[in-house]
Order: structure tokens, then C-alpha cells, then sequence
DNA sequence: CTGATGTCCTGTCGGC
DNA sequence: TGCCGACAGGACATCA
């Protein structure tokens, strides 16, 4: 579940092992993937000019124009290292060998992660995909005005309207509960009867919560445990998420954090801290 | 258009 | 101990 934070932490080590390198080989594993890439996609002589990040969603772009857009998914994750030493896993689904003798493979146990790719020649497919999504929840266009403008019909709970990648890109399930609680309002609340000091609030909240994580190199879950590449530290500060049953951090309730469900998926907050 | 529900996939965990 | 079903997650399709 690899949310804006942790996404942010694989794209600054993608920069750092990948960009500016040549790739000589390159192989696709032909397990069923949800977008399968084509077998015969060759991206060799290519130099990896850049990686950029909206959302949930990393764009390395390549010398010669064109893109490969991946969502991570669930368990999506890079492992890089020598070739030398490299041992496949039946996981990888995409691998990168560069010519200083390095790769960088792309390994998806549970396969909800997407990899596209788009020639230089696709570039309108390109942008069409990115124009699906709301602002990055980090951008300085997603604030207290943009937020009211885009809830003000929505009667939806609000925890499911900020899980909404076209209202806002990159908050999953875990940074909705956290902003939220940090912002006091309740996950069930309707979109539309936030004001615009409480928008104001949960953005402040959202933005915080994610540069907290950012600079703990984002959250380890169980899935990832131990996994190369996923490191962080910032479950440690998790207010809210996966305490259900403990005492609230914020105040002396009795009740103490609440499991719940809020639009098909596990919540947690505080009754009388949120409202 | 909106909101709710089902689907994909696989590893883990609880119950029998 | 061993097996089975339920469940978790994000995005997308489909339905009312």
C-alpha cells in the first residue's frame, strides 16, 4: 500500500541508482500482469533521463521521449544491485540492466501494481492519463479553496473523497486516517458540510502528515517488512492507524481508537477527538 | 454525475 | 498439525 510518501522515497532512490544510465538489456517476466507490458518492448540504448512522481504514480522518462508510468500497487517495489550478483525472483516483473553493470527490477508479489509504457510517439496518450488525476496532495494548487470548490456537492464521506485520486493524487487509506485525525474532523463526515477553515485544517494536516513520512523515508508495513528498498521509519508515528482498541494519543477518552468501516475500507479515529 | 459494490491477486491469519 | 475461508489493499468496471 504504497502511499505518496513511500512512492516519493522509491522515486529519490530510483534517481539516485538509475538517471543518467545507459540500459543494455531488459527483461519482462510473462506472468499475467493487470496492464501487460509487450514481450517485445526493447528499451536497450535508451539512458534514463528522469524520474517524476504525481501522486501514486512514478514517470521515468527516457533520452529518446518516451515513458514508462508505474503504480506500485500493493507490494510493488524496486531491488537494485549489481548484475553480477543479481538473483531473479519469480516476482520480478520488469528488469533494467544498465551498462555500468547495475540493474533495477520492478517485484510485484500480489501484481496490483500497472506498468504502461508510451513511445515518444504517445506522448498525447501521455498526458491524457496524467489529466485523469487530481493535483499532487504536495502541490501548492491543492489547498483550502481548490478542496471546498470540489466538495461542496459531494455527499460522500470525506475520508472516501480524499482516497479519490481525481479529487487529490497520491492519499490512500492510511494518510486519510492520520490527516484526519490530525485534523480532528470524522472520517464519516459528509464531503460537503466541511467549512472552509475545517478544509483549510485537513490540508494543512494532509500536507504535514506526508512531509513527516517523507523525510522518515515513508512507512514499513508488514507486507514489506524486511524488504530492500522499503525502510522507513514513519509507522512508528502512526496516530490512529492499526490502534484500534489502544488510547488516543490526542486527548484522555475512554473509548480510545475506533475500528470502523468507512467506504469498504478499515478506519480508524478517535469519536471525541474527530467530528 | 454520484456513490456503492464487485473484481483482480496472493500472503497471512483465525477457526475448525 | 493441516486445511479452508476470510480478509487486506488501490484502481477500475459496472450498477442503480
Amino acid at each position: 500500500m504504497p502511499e505518496l510518501p513511500e512512492v516519493e522515497t522509491v522515486r529519490l532512490r530510483l534517481s539516485w541508482h538509475c538517471v543518467g544510465r545507459k540500459i543494455v538489456s531488459n527483461c519482462i517476466s510473462s506472468a499475467q500482469f493487470r496492464s501487460p507490458l509487450p514481450m517485445d518492448l526493447d528499451l536497450c540504448d535508451r539512458t534514463l533521463r528522469g524520474v517524476d512522481r504525481h501522486g501514486k504514480l512514478l514517470l521515468l522518462g527516457f533520452d529518446d521521449g518516451s515513458h514508462l508510468l508505474i503504480h506500485l500497487g500493493m507490494t510493488g517495489c524496486f531491488l537494485f544491485g549489481s548484475s553480477r550478483d543479481r538473483q531473479p525472483s519469480t516476482h520480478d516483473h520488469l528488469s533494467l540492466e544498465f551498462g555500468d553493470g547495475t540493474y533495477a527490477s520492478f517485484n510485484d508479489r500480489r501484481r496490483f501494481g500497472v506498468i504502461t509504457y508510451y513511445s515518444s510517439a504517445d506522448s498525447e496518450a501521455f498526458s491524457a492519463r496524467l489529466d485523469t488525476l487530481g493535483p499532487d496532495a504536495l502541490s501548492s494548487s491543492f489547498d483550502a479553496e481548490y478542496l471546498r470548490s470540489r466538495l461542496h456537492t459531494r455527499n460522500a464521506p470525506i475520508k472516501a473523497l480524499l482516497m479519490d485520486q481525481q479529487l487529490v493524487a497520491g492519499i490512500g487509506n492510511i494518510y486519510s486516517c492520520e490527516s484526519l485525525f490530525r485534523a480532528r474532523i470524522s472520517p464519516d463526515r459528509p464531503g460537503r458540510s466541511l467549512s472552509l477553515s475545517e478544509a483549510d485544517e485537513l490540508i494543512v494536516a494532509i500536507k504535514s502528515t506526508l512531509w513527516r513520512s517523507i523525510a522518515l523515508g515513508g512507512a514499513t508495513l508488514d507486507d514489506y517488512r524486511g524488504r530492500i528498498g522499503e525502510m522507513g521509519t514513519f509507522d512508528q508515528e502512526f496516530t490512529v492507524f492499526g490502534r484500534g482498541g489502544q488510547p488516543c494519543p490526542g486527548c484522555t477518552c475512554r473509548a480510545g481508537i475506533v475500528q470502523t468501516r468507512c467506504a469498504g475500507r478499515v478506519t480508524y479515529h478517535c469519536p471525541e477527538r474527530q467530528h
